[in-house]
DNA sequence: ATTAACTTTCAATAAATTCAGAAACTAATG
DNA sequence: CATTAGTTTCTGAATTTATTGAAAGTTAAT
């Protein structure tokens, strides 16, 4: 079975959106492969479908495992394992984010933790401190934020969405509360 | 002028983070380097510092002006160009956020909606659009989201963070106050 | 108009990443 | 336990990306 001309410009771009999103190339395809592909695939069909090596399909298999965006299926009496995206796009964009603050920001927050312990010994280290700071307060309220946000179904953030001319009424809206209650 | 220990461990932390940021690390550690030095540098200065070719400064200095993270400054009887972060760590951060955005997510909205206007003609195709619908959804919900929340100052967002057990709740709020009003 | 101070560009090279394909491994079957 | 169907690991080649340093470009002062 070979892809649609649609489907295959689909597969292509997630292909050169990869490394944009934290993958390669080839992971990317695989994603985008098994994210349009009904059913579930196996390694064989895989390497086929975008012309690449078993090998590399192995790799990708692995790394896509990491990060929890496909599972291993099973049909009983067939020896061979499937893959199938593990969860809908929700599941698995809240994964990608997921590892994403877990690369691109928990480290950083760590090294500002360490670094700000210490009582700065000059000038130059008072203002590098003071900027750390400011990195370390952005980086937390972020992190808390996502996590937040995380917890929300689909629905429940567009509601919140339509909420009007921006979220920022919201705020004005919960004063508003805290008077009459 | 050369760096503390510790603000040179930041520095080169943020060359380790620089490519998982957007950039490469040598433009990496060039933003930590002037996002913790109290004055702005010349470009001969941060190749100094980074122990960097004066060319290598000179690519990086373009690329982080087309992201619009850093500025020159001038002063006054000295010809040479002197750079500083352009705004605060919020503003940075933005900017890496909005940048980051058009790079990501923009493209794949694209062709997903030129990917979407036609008809499916097959089952598999039937499919696939549904799962790139759900993607189009999502990411449209993201963009949108994120431009909400970058107009907030950094005071309401902490505001809005502390509404307590979540913003989910803000949700049930909102019903409240309509059925109110 | 020439020089000096500084910046940018670009071709060559170095370094890192990706990938195919072969070899090694694992587990089910007879 | 040997065979077979399947998966994983590894190596070096190819590709891509980053970096240098020299040459060209720019600008301001003399």
């Amino acid at each position: 079975m070979s892809l649609s001309e649609k489907n295959f410009a689909f597969v292509m771009h997630c292909g050169e959106m990869g490394s944009r999103w934290g993958f390669n190339r080839t992971i990317g395809q695989m994603c985008g492969l098994l994210i349009i592909t009904k059913n579930p695939m196996t390694a064989n069909e895989i390497a086929d479908a975008l012309s690449i090596s078993r090998g590399n399909v192995s790799m990708g298999i692995k790394e896509l495992q990491s990060w929890q965006l496909i599972r291993v299926q099973h049909i009983p009496g067939d020896r061979k394992e499937y893959y199938a995206p593990a969860g809908d796009i929700w599941d698995m964009a809240n994964r990608v984010f997921e590892e994403r603050k877990k690369r691109e920001i928990e480290p950083t927050l760590t090294l500002l933790r360490d670094n700000l312990l210490d009582e700065a010994s000059n000038d130059d280290e008072l203002y590098a401190q003071k900027q750390m700071g400011e990195i370390h307060n952005l980086l937390e309220t972020v992190t808390k934020w996502s996590s937040e946000l995380q917890r929300l179904t689909p629905e429940q953030l567009n509601k919140l969405m339509k909420l009007g001319s921006g979220i920022g009424k919201v705020i004005d809206l919960k004063d508003k509360i805290f008077k009459k209650e």
